[in-house]
DNA sequence: AATTAGTTTAACCATATGGTTAACAAATGT
DNA sequence: ACATTTGTTAACCATATGGTTAAACTAATT
């Protein structure tokens, strides 16, 4: 085997991750995946058999690695505020490094059933009942503000995971160069720990 | 002419909506664009010359009802508090009502620079700098806690878009049916209205 | 009844796209 | 050395898809 065959997948893998990025799975080329990975679209299909396998491996090589490091977050034995507080430092460096993933998931999710059911059979979601049921003991004990603990896991993840997500919206909105985007980013982590501790304090 | 023009045009409309929200623009099938709406392939292109200007008919038809309203809040002569209340009672039940919104935004964002282009010099967006003033002054006098408006902004859009953005996966994460998550984003309103308020409260 | 303008359709066209084939090149094993 | 396996390519194929055309149909208007 030519000494390339590593390389080429892994080639190949940097491309459809850009690729599928910006223009979706249903938007993306193989044709151009093939361009930019600099080689024949063929040779695509001899690494990857089609378009949809493609898409798994990809997608697969990101998620793998951030979904049970959530899990071991919220099923270890921490306090809330620590929980939060790992949560929210591990995940947004994480999506930062892989800023493709969210837009992804949700585009697909959003559109492509087949990848929906595959997505959800492979316990890929973190379990976050544990965590939830401590913020209902808290609350009783008046540890913290009495709070819904789904509404508050949707907050926890939408303060972390929307700024990616809706990055060239909040961009304008707020009018940022990428530069300032990213140094909004930088902060967020203390930011959002410190925001969303403050919301459920007493 | 015959009676049906409006009739057709709207249900033109109507499909697009749907497989537009469904499929994003690049996965839309003009094909079942109109089968869902009954009529014609040729007949998509009569009313609508072609996908590009079906997409954007529709999109513009949804989008200007939202962003004069947002900005008329943001500018409007209230305080932070009222400001805060009246975007969320505003945009979650709007959003709620056109769910196709936000992911279609986001995807097209995302994926489509013409798109963006166009969206953001069309001053589809709301002007936040007003409300981001009164946030450094309420901080300045004291009378909220010390927080990067910037920040805030992104929080507050983040708690009351990425529900229905992120729903597939965060019905699933909190284990709900459709049922169950429509009454979490029933509740949502109250809820988000105070955690962001006790966030910054001193 | 004839004309006209607007509406709708079936059939068609050009092209883009995912995927295949067959042949060639480079390693590897014997 | 040579046969075999692995990697790579150019050319090709079938189909899906956005878009067009020309003709038919409908309903007001003359």
């Amino acid at each position: 085997m030519k000494s390339k065959d590593q390389n080429t997948e892994q080639a190949i893998m940097n491309a459809a991750v850009e690729i599928f990025q910006s223009k979706g799975m249903a938007g993306a080329r193989m044709q151009e995946i093939a361009d930019k990975a600099g080689i024949n679209k063929a040779l695509l299909h001899y690494y990857f058999r089609n378009k949809q396998m493609l898409f798994e491996a990809v997608f697969k090589s990101a998620l793998g690695q951030l979904a049970p490091e959530i899990s071991k977050i919220f099923n270890a034995d921490l306090s809330i505020e620590e929980k939060i507080t790992a949560f929210v430092s591990y995940y947004i460096p994480f999506v930062n490094q892989n800023r493709f993933l969210p837009v992804f998931v949700i585009q697909e999710l959003n559109n492509n059933p087949v990848f929906a059911e595959q997505f959800f059979s492979a316990n890929a979601l973190p379990k976050t009942e544990k965590f939830r049921y401590q913020l209902i003991e808290a609350s009783k004990i008046g540890e913290i503000r009495n709070v819904d603990p789904d509404q508050f896991v949707l907050d926890l993840f939408a303060v972390v995971v929307f700024p990616f997500v809706g990055r060239p919206l909040m961009k304008n909105l707020l009018q940022k160069d990428d530069q300032g985007f990213d140094d909004l980013i930088q902060g967020r982590i203390e930011h959002v720990t410190t925001m969303l501790l403050n919301s459920i304090k007493k």
